[in-house]
DNA sequence: CACGTCACG
DNA sequence: ACGTACGTGACGTGT
């Protein structure tokens, strides 16, 4: 007899990150379960099993991320995508005959263990499935893994092949593992003895418990002995960590786990619902008779209507009479940037009908009309819409893609049809030809839906006091946009671009050839191969050629400024001249987009340009400042705030001496030296302050010595010290940072003092390099979220000032920590006492919050 | 479309 | 023994 025991949770996820992501219609995900299916017809094929089982955590710990790669599409993690797959696979599996084991109180490895041990006490064969090394140690003659390496390939591994590729037996692996430790299982090891020395440690000497009875005799050098007896706890509890426990309480006769005919019918049903229709043939089940799936309510019949605008008024004031003036409706809008968004149509939803009307008037009409509670898909195209029209909405009280991004800021994009199925809203039923609208009446329930979740995460005033109104801000600032000098640009781009040619012949000359400088790969050729400069970094693709690599480089040849130099120009002339001229509207201004809900930490970003990243920090970049100007007569009044992160910090972990720092008003950066470097205030160098700076960035960013040390200079000895110092100066920031893991591994999310959450599935993730990047993120998330929800509230109470005060001063621009107001020239001085004001008084913290207000023609000169 | 690079807070 | 600070967006190259 043999039995296939799946390692599922395991499988899942080599499901999900090995197939690109497919959805059906609705936006459900469904890769990981077509995956999971296929893989497991795959294993049968290979491995015909008399029977299968297939096993799963009880606790969820399928959010295991892969290593945190940066290119955006994966900046923003999916566990949520993965989650929703969970319980439809395990009811497809369940329909289609197999026997699902789980145990509480043991993990999905135990039961593999359990079952494989018992197959071996019987006599019988077992295979298991997973995409985990750690079952190895479950190998022997009656027991093979099969460990899943991707979509079609598994490894097959008998006693011999661990043998071969370990150099041990599957049960020493486990002698191993106890010696080298194994930190994504929290199994410690003997510290300093890795993957190597552990092997030839237990190659030589079988067990752990070998060792230690014999330490004192052993052929061993004194270190590696000395290791070992100082870590003996820790390798003894390892020893008992590491051992997949055999003995879980799971039924283990094999005939429970014979493959049913399960319910085919409704298997055929659900893998038609999840349009997975190329499995239903792969699993044989194309002449079976399709189950239908009683919905648990009769799906609702709806009605669309297409009406002009006297008979829309007519249904909408109807609806409104009985409906206490609440309205909910769905733009569609058209166009590609800022200024040319129209508002095409409208859906409204009404009782059992969509109302489609494509007459602006009738839309204008809704949203002037203070009396109706607007809720709507996204509310910055709306406000954005009227302001073009020359008013504000009122009594706006709801908005989806807001809600939905306060509730997981992580989420790639927030569209109806996702969220629809993400929070399980039933669709209606409507014509063949309006399909298109079943999303947008469900709206209405996903609103209902939204809104209790927002209660219940206490973000009622995050949505309605910042979020919604922010919205309108950021609306208005798209609209009317930061005007540039296109010929001063262009005068500029023109100077850069000689000398970029200049430089590109030089390069040329001094490597003896023509190449592509702008290709990381031929430069890479040039430098390291035919000039043969010695190579620091590695990356993916070739020779590393950042600029950290190439400042390294500087002295071994003259070439090598000469790129640096190349690349500097090169990226200020085709980002900040050439792209910049080419999104200068016909008004002579230059129009972002605000996005509000792209960021996982609260901050807006900026797109289509983006304007919070023109240069400043050198002179040459920052002369491009000059070039964002103020209209005719009027001046721009920039006001940035000192060290709002760090006041944040000191207030959040209340830590008395930074606290007292922001009080007095002293050099946070000086003060900070004084504590790490132990010394008197005056007796502070430079050199100093400016360690005590990074250390400063680097505790608001989750710090490690390693990076500090590089960015610094120094060795990562010091760098250590530096922290250490630090944080027992600053013991309140010290207990801040240890308990705000504590909580976050506790609750699953962090979050700012406004609520602002972000979850944080990291720090379950098995790779530690994974849970790391998770801990770092938990002690700066409520930090930079902090921030950001302050100058948020400062943008929406500047610009509540400079309505009720009846200025034509308005916002133009926010870059994180800085705000920019253009102004009539003599509305200049009030301006900046009130961005001063408002910033200041944000919010009451327990240090005063600074803000520092100047004010000039041009962005450059307005940069205090 | 992925990657390397670099601009900002 | 790992790989190495948080958050973004845009460009040019090369597959």
């Amino acid at each position: 007899m043999r039995l296939l025991v799946v390692d599922g949770n395991s499988i899942l996820n080599r499901a999900f990150y090995g197939i690109r992501p497919l959805t059906t219609k609705d936006g459900m995900f469904t890769n990981a379960i077509y995956g999971f299916l296929t893989m497991l017809e795959k294993i049968k094929t290979d491995t015909n099993p008399d029977r299968v089982a297939i096993a799963f955590d009880l606790k969820e710990k399928t959010f295991r991320h892969k290593a945190y790669a940066l290119y955006k599409a994966n900046r923003k993690g999916m566990p949520e995508e993965l989650h929703m797959q969970l319980q439809p696979l395990k009811d497809l599996l369940t329909a289609l005959g197999y026997k699902i084991v789980t145990c509480e109180g043991y993990e999905a490895d135990d039961i593999l263990g359990t079952l494989a041990k018992s197959c071996e006490n019987d006599g019988d064969e077992c295979v298991i499935a997973t995409g985990d090394r750690d079952s190895l140690q479950l190998v022997s003659e009656k027991v093979s893994v099969r460990l899943a390496k991707n979509l079609n390939g598994t490894m097959i591994y008998t006693p011999e092949i661990v043998k071969e590729e370990y150099g041990v037996t599957p049960k020493e692996l486990i002698e191993i593992k106890a010696i080298q430790g194994d930190s994504s299982d929290n199994i410690p090891g003997v510290a300093g003895i890795g993957p190597k020395g552990a092997t030839e440690l237990i190659q030589k000497f079988k067990t752990v418990e070998y060792i230690y009875e014999h330490i004192d005799e052993l052929d061993i050098k004194e270190n590696m002995r000395k290791k070992l007896i100082d870590s003996k706890d820790n390798a003894l509890i390892s020893r008992m960590l590491g051992e997949i426990c055999v003995t879980a309480p799971v039924d283990t006769s094999l005939d429970s786990y014979v493959v049913s005919d399960g319910d085919k019918a409704t298997a055929k049903a659900m893998m038609g619902r999840l349009e997975l229709f190329s499995l239903i043939g792969k699993l044989g089940l194309d002449d079976v008779e399709e189950a239908l799936i009683e919905n648990k309510v009769e799906a609702e019949k709806v009605e669309v209507l297409e009406l002009d605008y006297d008979n829309s008024i007519k249904e909408i004031k109807t609806h409104l009479k009985n409906n206490e003036n609440k309205l909910c409706f769905y733009t569609f809008f058209e166009g590609e940037d800022v200024l040319s968004k129209k508002a095409v149509k409208t859906a409204y939803i009404l009782n059992g009908t969509v109302l489609v009307c494509d007459d602006e008037k009738l839309l204008l009409e809704i949203l002037k009309d203070e009396k109706i509670e607007k809720s709507v898909f996204s509310s910055k195209e709306l406000f954005s819409f009227a302001d073009k029209n020359g008013f504000e909405i009122k009594n706006l009280t709801f908005d989806v893609s807001l809600s939905a991004y306060l509730l997981n800021p992580n989420a790639s994009s927030y569209d109806l049809e996702k969220l629809n199925a993400q929070y399980e809203i039933d669709l209606p039923e409507v014509a063949e030809n309006f399909k298109y609208y079943a999303d947008v009446y469900a709206m209405k329930k996903l609103c209902a839906v939204l809104d209790e979740k927002i209660d219940e995460a206490s973000q009622n005033s995050l949505l309605h006091d910042i979020e919604i109104p922010l919205a309108n801000v950021l609306a208005k600032m798209e609209n009317i946009g930061f005007k540039v000098d296109v010929q001063g640009i262009t005068k500029y781009g023109e100077d850069i671009k000689a000398q970029v040619e200049n430089l590109e012949r030089e390069i040329y000359d001094s490597i003896g050839y023509e190449f592509n400088i702008n290709s990381p790969k031929q430069l890479g050729k040039a430098l390291f191969e035919d000039l043969g400069l010695p190579t620091k970094k590695k990356t993916k693709s070739g020779y590393s050629t950042n600029a950290e690599v190439l400042e390294s480089l500087i002295n071994y040849h003259p070439v090598i400024s000469m790129i640096l130099q190349y690349r500097t120009l090169a990226k200020l002339k085709s980002t900040y001249c050439d792209s910049l001229i080419k999104v200068v509207r016909e008004d002579g201004r230059i129009h972002s987009s605000f996005n509000q809900t792209e960021t996982r930490t609260g901050r807006i970003s900026s797109t289509e340009p983006n304007l919070q990243n023109i240069p400043v920090r050198t002179e040459l970049g920052r002369e491009l400042r000059r070039f964002f100007v103020a209209k005719e007569d009027h001046v721009l009044i920039d006001a940035d705030y000192s060290q709002i992160e760090l006041r944040v910090l000191a207030h959040i972990s209340g830590d008395e001496n930074m606290c007292r720092a922001f009080t007095d008003n002293v050099d946070i950066h000086s003060v900070t030296a004084s504590q790490v470097f132990n010394m008197p205030l005056p007796m502070v160098t430079p050199i100093m302050r400016s360690r005590a700076k990074a250390v400063n960035f680097g505790i608001v960013y989750g710090i490690g010595a390693f990076s500090l040390a590089k960015d610094i200079g120094v060795t990562n000895k010091e760098a250590s010290n530096y922290i250490k110092s630090y944080l027992s100066h600053y013991s309140g920031i010290d207990s801040y940072m240890k308990n705000i893991i504590e909580r976050a591994k506790a609750e699953g999310f962090v979050e700012t003092i406004f609520g602002r959450r972000r979850y944080l599935p990291e720090l379950t993730a098995s790779n530690h390099i994974t849970r790391a990047f998770g801990e770092r993120v938990a002690r700066n998330a409520p930090i930079q979220g902090t921030a950001a929800d302050i100058i948020k509230i400062a943008m929406v109470k500047v610009d509540k000032r400079l309505k009720d005060e009846e200025l034509s001063a308005r916002l133009i621009l926010q870059v994180h920590d800085e705000l920019i107001v253009e102004a009539p020239a003599f509305e200049a001085m009030r301006v900046a006492m009130i961005l001063q004001e408002e910033m200041e008084n944000a919010v009451k913290l327990s240090v005063p919050l600074v803000a520092e207000a100047s004010v000039g023609e041009t962005w450059y000169d307005a940069k205090g």
